[in-house]
DNA sequence: TATGAATGAGTCTTCATTCAT
DNA sequence: AATGAATGAAGACTCATTCAT
């Protein structure tokens, strides 16, 4: 069996892989990888169904290519800025932006949050993908506290656990699961736990 | 039409249906609902296709039913005793106490965790069954610490958020996302956060 | 192979085959053949599914079975008094009653006739019996005119023919197909044709 | 959901959709609709399983389509030319000329006769078309007597009650039911029958 | 490159019939 | 004689993937 997934050189064919991996990764987090089937994704992309599998090795391969493409906007917008500055008496407020940030995000993209992390718990290489981003997360978090001159004290444990704490809240706010919880209170106490983990990192 | 799906009366046929639950729903979890056939929960059932949908009415069912019936003992085996006496000094072995129940738990059963997980995140029927369970643990939890003499402040917040970070801390030592971490400096500081969460409202 | 349908002897054991044979006959001419499983005429006939085996060879036996004792009541009803006199001068109103016995009859059961009309039209033995209790009615009909001193000259044809125009008229007024006739004029012009069909044969 | 019936568009889908339907109409003409399986008739047309859903809705979808295509020419052949003359005293000639082209029809194709008329008989669709077929017949004959100077009498009534004995006749001729009548005869009493029903309305 | 028609194995589900009790 | 649980073959339909053009 020869390999025969061609990897598209002309500005055309590169374009027409990209729509494919859009619209395919669209639906599959909108309806879920196994109710999405290669004639509707063939369709979205306003392409017909042969040369799908020009371009991938096959339907998986759609879901793998999104992920890697548009994973990091969805999960991790955080990753790209690692020079933010701010002043002790303000991490409160930074904790503050993060979170909004954070929520924001999940708003924006729920079904797709939804349907990747459904993926991650059934799917050994997406969970791969997900947990190397995250550790990045983590690192690049780190890297941030580190440049704003808190203490390198079981700093790895630490952000973890705090960004524990923001998904969690995130996911609550997003998805309204439990009808009779405070927000604003939940935030403040996250905030306020958050700063509890670092009270002897801050020089 | 005649209703086709019968409740057995017959110990051997319920003996038979509870197979087949199980077989389905080991294999579901095991496997993932896809890519789980009925002819395979039969066989594994050790009873011919045919019966399966004597019992149930579809596929479906057997997931639901595997989760009503094994659910609990899986997700949430605390909900169980709510009568936990601890003195104020000792909620630091308390906490570590449910730590460690949570981890073993999720040891046992940690493929089941996951294919569970994967489908509350993309099929509404069992989501709901999780929140309404996590509802009735937080609500257990609440009630075992205000049995404590805790106080009543915000207490349905703080209890959610203790919960994450046990999940959290759960999750991470059960399947070692990130290879370089200290588990036990993790559990410290989880211990030390709720302890803070609480740092009010132990009279 | 040994022969195991068993002809019940015990007056209990008549009663269930008979209450097999009306459920079974009631549900397949009402939903059709193909629409009725046995598990529903059992049900229907207050007896297990098992039992149905013990009386009958097949599903299709039961049709037959119900078909040899129903089907002159709803199709045939007419054979049963041969000895019908009226005179010369009244062949009209003994048509009309006639017609009227037809139509009501059509009336009561037409679901009954449809789906039985629907086999005649798809299975051999169905047709059959049909075809022999259609001869039968022909041949109580020419008896009775005989009877009333009608000349037997191409009585069979006749008869046949009057029998046709009988039955379309009757399916017509039963199932409404052609909204815009009028019936009262097509049983006339019915009852013409039929007494010019006999203008030589009344002695 | 993606719209899966296609509207083939190269001429060689085309015909293979009508081979699809040509075999599947035949097939289930001979055997029966609920004895006839899409895997023969895939096999019959020499075509996939897949690709017969790619055509049609579903098996029934078969069908209909199969109904809409030859169904005219199998009963309704005579729809297509209105505009016969003839002279009043050839009347008799016309109705003979009819009643033998309708009986010819009727062996060419006689188990598609039967299977159909099974159908109506049990769904709903299926006697749709065939009762409103029926009455463009019905109407068309209407027009055809119309322009030979019938008079305007009736005429609905009249012309339905005509085609039932002609239907009639040949249903008898086609499958011998009733072994000792004279055909020759009963064509005679029925054309003496319909010449009869319009004794005043020819001009 | 690109199309979309074609394949056929695989899936769920039904149901007439048989069997253990 | 009776029950109703059990069987398993058969059927309609889907869809990832391949092929002819």
């Amino acid at each position: 069996m020869i390999e025969n997934i061609r990897e598209p050189k002309q500005q055309r064919a590169i374009e027409k892989k990209e729509k494919i991996i859009e619209a395919g990764f669209n639906l599959i987090c909108k309806n879920g990888y196994y109710n999405t089937n290669t004639a509707e994704i063939a369709k979205a992309a306003k392409v017909s169904t042969g040369i799908v599998y020009q371009y991938f090795k096959d339907k998986y391969d759609i879901l793998t290519l999104g992920l890697e493409k548009y994973g990091d906007d969805i999960f991790f917008p955080m990753l790209k800025n690692k020079n933010i500055k701010f002043k002790k008496k303000d991490f409160d407020k930074f904790l503050n932006q993060m979170i909004q940030h954070y929520i924001n995000n999940h708003k924006v993209s729920n079904t797709a949050h939804e349907e990747i992390m459904s993926m991650i718990h059934s799917d050994k290489k997406i969970a791969n993908y997900y947990y190397k981003r995250e550790l990045e997360m983590t690192n690049s978090l780190k890297e941030i506290l580190l440049n704003n001159n808190f203490k390198d004290n079981n700093l790895s444990e630490k952000v973890h656990i705090m960004l524990g704490l923001i998904d969690n809240l995130c996911h609550e706010v997003t998805y309204h699961k439990h009808k009779d919880m405070n927000y604003e209170i939940m935030e403040n106490l996250v905030i306020d736990n958050i700063k509890n983990l670092f009270k002897n990192d801050l020089v």
